[in-house]
Order: structure tokens, then sequence, then C-alpha cells
DNA sequence: CGCCTTTGACCCGCGC
DNA sequence: GCGCGGGTCAAAGGCG
């Protein structure tokens, strides 16, 4: 049985080290897959047993909602006690220092719906939000539900394995993903989705399961909106225990909740892995700094590995 | 035929 | 200016 962490993370500031780095604590090892119900036997299944409590895919946890490099919230899994250090955006968008772009860039490179300040001469060219997760996988594409289009792949400096890159395949949605191996852990996928989708998850039907999803408000992509990824109501008193901060207040399930979301890559990757008589995955989500090795540093895989034995 | 992957060429930003 | 690396383009080919 893996030795896996289920965390969220509260409305609180991570802590955040010197180097502007957030830190997140994780301590427990109970697998998020432990302390879900058993799997339904197919999709179909899945989706009744779920549907009326989650409705769409991680993907429009992208779709919807901002990421705010200093307030957000994500689900890991990972190995016994371990230190999660994420960097902050080297590229960064949403920063409350420089503080005043405009997040929600044009969904088609085309469009210029959107006004933006002003650029500098030498402004950096403006990149969509990034998220990134890290899932222990044999499958180097996982099924998100969304269907994507592969537009390039590119070797990797230091690594043997190279970089895919894929855009999603709906017209006029312009979110693209990287996928590519770990060199350090070549069990391990790292996914990066940049964007925002423009449409409702394709498979949704087949994907929901997961997580609610709470805010603080019940307004949607607002910059500095706080966001907990949670579990069912049944399962939250569980799911609490995990919280890293015992100083976060208690989740309230009659909360205004805003948009029920799932994490369908997450769990339909495990369903995969369990139809076919494999090892459910282990998937860390991780915010991206625009490179790999901003996303997880050397230093901190090894870390992270050195914990895991 | 439509949709997809493959892959070399090209563009761009950045550091030296 | 040049080289390097990341990211994208687009033609060609495969597949159902």
């Amino acid at each position: 049985m893996a030795n896996s962490v289920a965390a969220t993370f509260s409305d609180e500031i991570p802590n955040m080290n010197n180097n502007n780095n957030f830190i997140f604590p994780f301590s427990s090892n109970t697998s998020i897959f432990d302390i879900m119900p058993p799997a339904p036997s197919s999709c179909d299944q899945k989706v009744s047993s779920y549907s009326s409590s989650f409705g769409a895919g991680f993907m429009d946890l992208l779709a919807v909602h901002d990421y705010n490099p200093f307030s957000f919230d994500c689900v890991a899994t990972t190995t016994t006690t371990t230190t999660t250090q994420i960097e902050n955006y080297h590229h960064r968008l949403t920063s409350p220092a420089d503080g005043s772009e405009v997040l929600n860039t044009p969904a088609s490179p085309n469009s210029t719906s959107i006004s933006l300040k002003p650029k500098k001469k030498n402004q950096k060219k403006q990149r969509e939000p990034r998220f990134a997760f890290m899932t222990q996988s044999d499958v180097d594409q996982l099924d998100d539900g969304y269907r994507w289009r592969k537009y390039g792949q590119k070797a990797v400096k230091n690594s043997p394995y190279p970089r895919s890159y894929y855009r999603c395949t709906t017209a006029g949605c312009s979110v693209k993903k990287r996928v590519e191996r770990s060199s350090d852990d070549p069990s391990i996928v790292v996914t990066t989705y940049e964007g925002q989708h423009t449409h409702p998850c394709p498979a949704t039907s087949r994907a929901s399961l997961g997580f609610m999803h709470y805010g603080n408000s019940a307004n949607t992509g607002v910059l500095g909106s706080h966001h907990h990824f949670v579990l069912p109501h049944h399962q939250q008193q569980f799911h609490q225990a995990l919280s890293y901060d015992s100083t976060t207040p208690p989740l309230n399930p009659t909360s205004e909740f805003v948009n029920p979301s799932s994490f369908s890559a997450l769990f339909q990757d495990q369903e995969n892995h369990h139809n076919q008589g494999f090892v459910p995955s282990r998937t860390t989500f991780l915010k991206d700094n625009g490179l790999l090795q901003d996303i997880v540093p050397t230093q901190m895989m090894k870390e992270m590995k050195e914990e895991d034995e």
C-alpha cells in the first residue's frame, strides 16, 4: 500500500522561508485513496455515485479559478512526513507586489478583447497561470477528461526523458499542458497545465468524482480568493485531521460552495490503474514556476525521495 | 476523411 | 553578437 498523504491547506498563508518559498508540511501517512469510498466497478457507476455532489472535472478548476500564489490550496499525496517546498513564480503573473496585471488573458491568442495595460517595451510575454502536479504512473498521458492534441516534443536538458506539449482541441480554448517524466524518479510524471478552459469538460459525465471545492466567498475567479479542495461531507471528519494547520477553522459543509469540482485526472488515473490491476498513483499538486526544475527543485526531489525511504 | 502524432525547422528570450 | 534552451509551427504520415 502506498504510504501517501492527503492534505488540505488553509486560508492561512503557508509558511514562507527567507527565499520566498512556500513550505507545506504534510504530516500524515494516510493515502488519499484510503479515505475515498470504494471505487465503483465502472466509470458510469462512479458518475451516478457522485454526480449529485460533483459536476466538473479537475481542469474546471483552471477554467474557473484564479490561482493566487500567495494563497492557494492543494491536494497532495506523498510519502511519510514530508516537507514540500514550492518555489514562488519566477514569471509571476499575479504577484501582489507588481500587482496590477490582468490575469485573464484572452482565450485565443488572436483575441484582443481584454484590454491590458500598455506593455512596457521589454515586458515579458504574458503567460497564463500554471498548475503542475506529479503523478506516479506508468502512463505518460493521463486522462483528465479533456481532449488534447500533441503539438510538440522536446528533449529536456539533463533528462533522458522528453517533454511533450499538448493543446486542448476544443475550438477557442487555448489551454496547454506539458507532460514529462522526472529524471530523478522516472516513475513520476509531471503534468503542467497552463491557461483556463473556456468550455465544460467533455468527459464530465464519465469523470465526475472527487472533491468539493469550497471557497470563502461565493464569487469565483476573484484574485485573492482562497480555495479549499475538500472531501465530501461524509469524509470531512477524517479529512480535517489531515489539515496541515491545526488552527484552520473547521470546514463547514453547508458553507457556500463554489463550483463543485473533482480531480478527474487524479481519479481517472487511479481508476485506470485499478482496472488494469495497477497500484494507485500517487499525485502531488504543485504550483508551477514555469520550468520543471523550478517546479520540482532537484534538492526537494531528493529530500522527498530520502524521506520516502 | 478527420484527427492525431511525429519531427525538424523556426522563433524568441536570456546569459555570456 | 552568439549560442543555448524552451516553446511553437507545420508538413508529413499513421490510424480508425
